[in-house]
DNA sequence: TTATTTGGGCTTTTT
DNA sequence: GCCCAAATAA
């Protein structure tokens, strides 16, 4: 397999077409397992393209495919991976390449494939393989149910709130810190708390073992056990020869410590990134995981770096290096396009978010105007809701939009509540599905959801359990139905899908009852049984929509047609790895980029600095970084007046501003103050809407 | 014991 | 605007 063959005349036309460096990175070790090597991947520097020919040529030069670990950031990145792969191995070996690749199952989130391994050796290290999987609102109210339980929600101050506890907790884990140490750094206002979350937590591990259920920390600290047991790590690290890993810049210690108990030697390990984009270190993502990567191997990793980019014109992209430039401390290089362009990026000022939301209406109306389609467009934001007045103008404007990165098609409550009861049924002693499904019917309150949990976790059989347990009055009338719904479930011939449509028909009197837009949260349901069609078993289905929910509010769920042109919002976290022609970033001002909750520390406002530097890098033809004057502050009614007058983002200090353009929007002032910009591009028929009124 | 109301406090980015 | 706990009603 490892065939050391190196014939220049024969090199395959997908080998030319690469650059001297990306060539570099696909041929080390020539299709052996060779040496670990490190990839700095600036910005638009064909990183994924880069990877892809890698992995194709592995397996043409004979790599078994199923034996080859890809790890990327999500299942959209190794799906697009995994494409490209097939497509460039599909130029050489024709017909055979379509099997190969088929055979590249193991791709995915170092979450997805944590989940994964762990049902296979989930015997050998004492966990039962039925487990089910806590997403972050779940292990947040475990963790709730612990803190009741201990008493910590009647203290005389105010205890940390639920979402603040995980919080600490998974900082705790990611980071491989000691607790006093997370809350002096991250959480100083709850230091006084030290004892008592550490009691907390002893309690949630508990309480995650009794149910058997995992976290999403659980997924990788598990698997980090696991790889430092010196046999089972041989075992495990002798299933796979090549490693990949994609965003390593992104990866915490718990991460780099899998991967080093995977490949201690770093035989056929590859791991690409950019320090420059290291954006998720509130995740406890390790900058020093990449910088350090090559001196943890003897001899070191071999390192190579991409430094042209392929993406951006010139104004683009010096602009993008002098925000960049101004870091306290970089590693990477700056980079080099050769894309001619004649447009600098523009900063515009505007009056407020209104005007800010009218502005980026009329850019990208403009921009199609012009050609550029609305899904080569995107406007970006630091934070979901910054995007709520243009989300208005958009829709008054009947211009469709996805917005990446906000409310999940998952975290809307009626899709939890059915997801919950086939949870339920995947892993009995799964309490916080049980506490959410039982009271579900009326009469059902936190005490007897629990009695009801306890009748069926000491019975023999849970159903059986449930079966005895005598429910109050006002819930007998429910409850039968429950339960033969529940034996159903729990039976060996479940049907799948059809399960679901079972839990949903249960669950439509209640739908009812509980929400006032029952008729469209019953189309969500429906639409959740088309996802659910796609997967092979209930398990699998629960699994990987814990751990790779659809990412947009279109994604999947459909909401605007997949044909139809749009427009994409993104938060700048979500759009990492994406390129548009034209991008807008909103509120690029202080306050917002750099957020205010992250000017606390040098490293925090380091990494807004990236941020905005990753939003600058995404755009291709043109970027324009908008400025509103004041913003409305949250926290008050809707209309309110209270707002804050915003300078210029930080970032983009006098001495760089001559690589923007500076623009002001509504252009020139008249007599009235304001220039009339012309009438919208978009035109309405408004005794159409007149007559619709009451049709 | 459950369901509903009221008042006070915090408010990012995601697997 | 949303979450949470305490108070109140059924």
């Amino acid at each position: 397999m490892n065939m050391i063959v190196r014939d220049s005349a024969t090199e395959p036309a997908y080998l030319a077409r690469l650059n001297e460096a990306q060539r570099a990175a696909v041929l080390h070790g020539n299709g052996g397992a060779n040496g670990p090597l490190l990839v700095i991947a600036g910005a638009g520097s064909g990183k994924t393209n880069t990877l892809a020919h890698r992995v194709a040529h592995l397996i043409v030069k004979g790599a078994d495919p199923r034996r080859i670990l890809l790890m990327t950031f999500s299942r959209r990145a190794a799906n697009e991976m995994t494409r490209r792969v097939e497509r460039i191995a599909g130029e050489v070996l024709g017909a055979k390449a379509q099997v190969l690749t088929d055979g590249l199952t193991w791709a995915g989130t170092f979450h997805s494939i944590g989940a994964r391994l762990l049902r296979d050796y989930a015997p050998q290290i004492g966990l039962d393989p039925a487990f089910t999987i806590h997403d972050r609102e779940d292990s947040a109210d475990l963790i709730n149910l612990v803190r009741h339980e201990m008493g910590f929600s009647q203290t005389e101050s105010r205890f940390p709130a639920k979402s603040t506890c995980l919080a600490i907790y998974s900082r705790a884990v990611n980071a491989q810190a000691e607790l006093g140490a997370v809350l002096g750094e991250t959480f100083p206002w709850c230091v006084a708390w030290e004892e008592e979350l550490k009691a907390l937590f002893a309690g949630y591990v508990e309480a995650k073992q009794n149910g058997n259920v995992l976290d999403y920390d659980d997924l990788l600290l598990y698997l980090a056990e696991l790889v430092a047991d010196p046999e089972l790590a041989a075992d495990l690290s002798s299933r796979f020869d090549h490693v990949l890993v994609d965003e390593y810049q992104d990866t915490n210690r718990l991460q780099a410590a899998i991967l080093k108990g995977l490949k201690p030697d770093g035989a056929g390990l590859t791991v690409v990134g950019d320090d420059a984009q290291s954006i998720y270190s509130f995740r406890a993502a390790e900058v020093r995981n990449i910088l350090d990567f090559p001196a943890g191997f003897t001899p070191p990793a071999r390192v190579v770096t991409l430094e042209r980019n392929y993406r951006s014109t010139r104004p683009i992209l010096d602009a993008a290096n002098a925000v960049i430039g101004e870091a306290r401390e970089r590693f990477t290089k700056n980079l080099w396009s050769d894309r001619a362009g004649h447009e600098k990026p523009f900063i515009v000022t505007v009056r407020d978010e209104n005007e800010q939301a009218n502005y980026v209406c009329e850019a990208l109306l403009a921009a199609r105007e012009e050609g550029t389609a609305l899904k080569e467009q995107a406007v970006l934001f630091r934070t979901s809701h910054h995007s709520g007045p243009l989300e208005i103008e958009l829709t008054r404007r009947n211009i469709p939009f996805v917005k990446f990165g906000g409310l999940k098609f998952l975290d809307a409550a009626h899709v939890k509540d059915v997801l919950a009861v086939l949870r339920l049924a995947e892993n009995p002693g799964d309490r916080v599905a049980g506490f959410r499904v039982l009271q579900l019917m009326q009469g059902i309150g936190p005490t007897t959801a629990d009695q009801a949990m306890r009748a069926m976790q000491s019975a023999l059989d849970p159903v059986i359990g449930l079966k005895a347990f005598a429910p109050p009055k006002r819930a007998a009338e429910d409850w039968p139905g429950f339960v033969a719904l529940y034996a159903q479930l729990r039976g060996s011939h479940a049907p799948w899908p059809g399960a679901l449509e079972a839990a949903r028909l249960w669950y439509e009197p209640h739908l009812g009852r509980l929400h006032e837009d029952a008729t469209t949260r019953r189309a969500d349901l429906i639409q959740l049984e088309q996802i659910a069609a796609g997967y092979p078993s209930r398990e699998r289905f629960l699994t990987d929509l814990t751990l790779d929910p659809p990412s947009a509010t279109s994604d999947e769920s459909g909401v605007p047609l997949k044909d139809e042109d749009y427009l994409i919002l993104s938060t700048i976290h979500s759009a990492k790895g994406q390129e548009w022609k034209n991008v807008l970033m909103l509120n690029v001002v202080d306050g917002c980029l750099p957020s205010d909750l992250a000017t606390g520390s040098t490293p925090e406002i380091e990494e807004e600095r990236r941020l905005l530097y990753v939003g600058m890098t995404r755009a291709k033809d043109s970027l324009h970084l908008v400025t509103p004057q004041r913003f409305y502050t949250h926290g008050q009614a809707r209309g309110g007046d209270r707002h804050v007058y915003a300078a210029r983002s930080r970032f983009i200090p006098e001495h760089i501003l001559g690589q923007f353009e500076r623009t002001h929007w509504p252009k020139a002032v008249a007599a009235n103050g304001y220039a009339r910009s012309g009438p919208p591009a978009i035109e309405r028929d408004l005794k159409a809407r007149m007559r619709g009124m009451w049709r």
